[in-house]
DNA sequence: TTCGGCATCCGACAAATGTCGGATGCTCGA
DNA sequence: TCGAGCATCCGACATTTGTCGGATGCCGAA
C-alpha cells in the first residue's frame, strides 16, 4: 500500500512546488506549507496526515523544521516523518533521531529519491508483524495455536482458518479457546485488542 | 506496559554487565552479548526481543553496532532499537536514523537515563493510534462512526459499545454495516485487519 | 511405563454478530 | 421548501463464535 495523503513543509517556493509537483504526479495527496505556523494552521484544519516531509530550516528559525516533529508524533497523525536539509550538522541529525524523525535527505536530491524513501520508511511503519510476533511469543502458545492465531490475525472466520490448516472448524474454535485463555481475553475482538493496543 | 525482553550488546564487560544488572533490578528480561557474532548467534536461536541497546563501536569495529540495524529491523523482532556511543560524529548518527535507531545515547550516561528512554521509545513504538486515525480517516466515515469503531477497535462488544454512546445496540450494530461496507470488509475480524494490516 | 501436554475430533447450546426491511426525525444546502 | 444525508430505533433471521462435556491418539519426560 502506498501513503495517500502527505504534508509538505519546505519554505523555499521553488522548491516547495516542484516537490508538490513530484508528489502529485506520483499519485499522492499533497499539503504543502511554506512555514511552521501554516503547518500547524493546516493540522488544525485537517487530520489524517500519513508522512510529513519537514525541511529542517523555514525562514530565519534554524531548526523550525525539527521544531515541528514532536508535535506531529503527538497528534498522532503522520506514520512517517522525512527530514530534508541543505547542511546537516551533528547536532541537527541527534535532534531528529531523538525526536522521532524516520530518516533525513540532504539537499540537493532528486525527486525520485524522496519518492523511494517515502515508500520505504510507510511501508516500515505500517508493518505490525512486530506487533504479533511479540505478543504471540508472550502469550507462549504452542505451535499449532500460533499457525492458527496468525490466520485468524489476518481476518479469516474460523471455517476459513481450519481449511488452510487442514483441521476441523471444530478445533480451530478448540484453539482458539485456549489462545484466549492464555492472552487472558473472551472474544476475538478482545484478542484484536490484546495483539494490537489502541 | 513495559518491554520485557531486550538485547544487550556492548562489548566492555563491566559497562554490559552493570547495564544488564541495572536492566533485571527493572524487571527486564536481558540477553547480553559482547559482539555481533554473539549477538546473531542469539538470534538465531532465540526471537521475540522488544528492544535493542547496542553499542556503537563492537571491537575494531568501528560501526558495528549500527551494522545489526539493518537485520535486526529486518527480523520483525525488536520494536525499538537505542544506540549508544561515546563518539557521536556526523556519519554515524545520520546512518543510525536511516537505518531505523529509534534513539541515541551518548556516553557517558546513567542507566536510569538508559530506562527511561527505553520506556518512552517503547511506548511511542507500541502506539497504534495512528493506524487507527489513518484507517477510519480514510475510510471516511462519520462522526458517531468513528465514535462506534473506536470502541469497536478496543475490543468492545456491540452491547457495551451502545452503553457507552448512549445508543442501541441494534444501532450499533447498523452502524457497524455501514462502517464495513466503507471499509469493503464484511466482519468485525475483517475490520481489524483492515485497520492493523500483518 | 505411566502420566501430562499436545493435537485432534464430535455434539450441542448460548451468546454475539451481521443483514434485511422498514420507520422516524433532524439539519443543511439547493 | 424539499430532498439527501445523518442518526436513531424496531423485529426477525441466518451465521459465527465461544464454551461445555467428552473422546482418541501421540510423544516425551519422570
Amino acid at each position: 500500500m502506498k501513503p495517500q495523503r502527505i504534508l509538505l513543509v519546505e519554505d523555499e517556493r521553488d522548491a516547495r512546488e516542484a516537490l508538490a509537483r513530484a508528489l502529485a504526479r506520483a499519485g499522492y495527496e499533497c499539503s504543502a506549507a511554506e512555514s511552521s505556523e501554516r503547518a500547524h494552521a493546516i493540522l488544525r484544519g485537517e487530520q489524517g496526515f500519513d508522512a510529513a516531509v519537514l525541511d529542517v530550516k523555514l525562514g530565519d528559525d534554524d531548526r523550525a523544521g525539527l521544531k515541528l516533529i514532536r508535535p506531529l508524533r503527538a497528534t498522532g497523525t503522520c506514520t512517517a516523518i522525512i527530514v530534508i536539509t541543505a547542511f546537516a550538522d551533528l547536532d541537527k541529525v541527534k535532534q531528529a533521531l531523538n525526536d522521532g524523525a524516520s530518516y533525513l535527505i540532504e539537499k540537493p536530491f532528486h525527486a525520485a529519491e524522496l519518492l523511494a524513501v517515502l515508500q520505504r520508511v510507510w511501508s516500515e511503519a505500517q508493518d505490525t508483524s512486530h506487533l504479533v510476533e511479540r505478543a504471540l511469543q508472550r502469550a507462549g502458545l504452542t505451535t499449532k495455536e500460533v499457525e492458527v492465531a496468525k490466520l485468524v490475525l489476518k481476518g479469516l472466520p474460523s471455517a476459513e482458518v481450519a481449511s488452510l490448516v487442514g483441521i476441523s472448524d471444530k478445533t480451530v474454535r478448540q484453539h482458539l479457546s485456549q489462545i484466549y485463555a492464555k492472552c487472558g481475553v473472551a472474544t476475538r475482538s478482545e484478542f484484536f485488542h490484546y495483539v494490537f493496543p489502541s
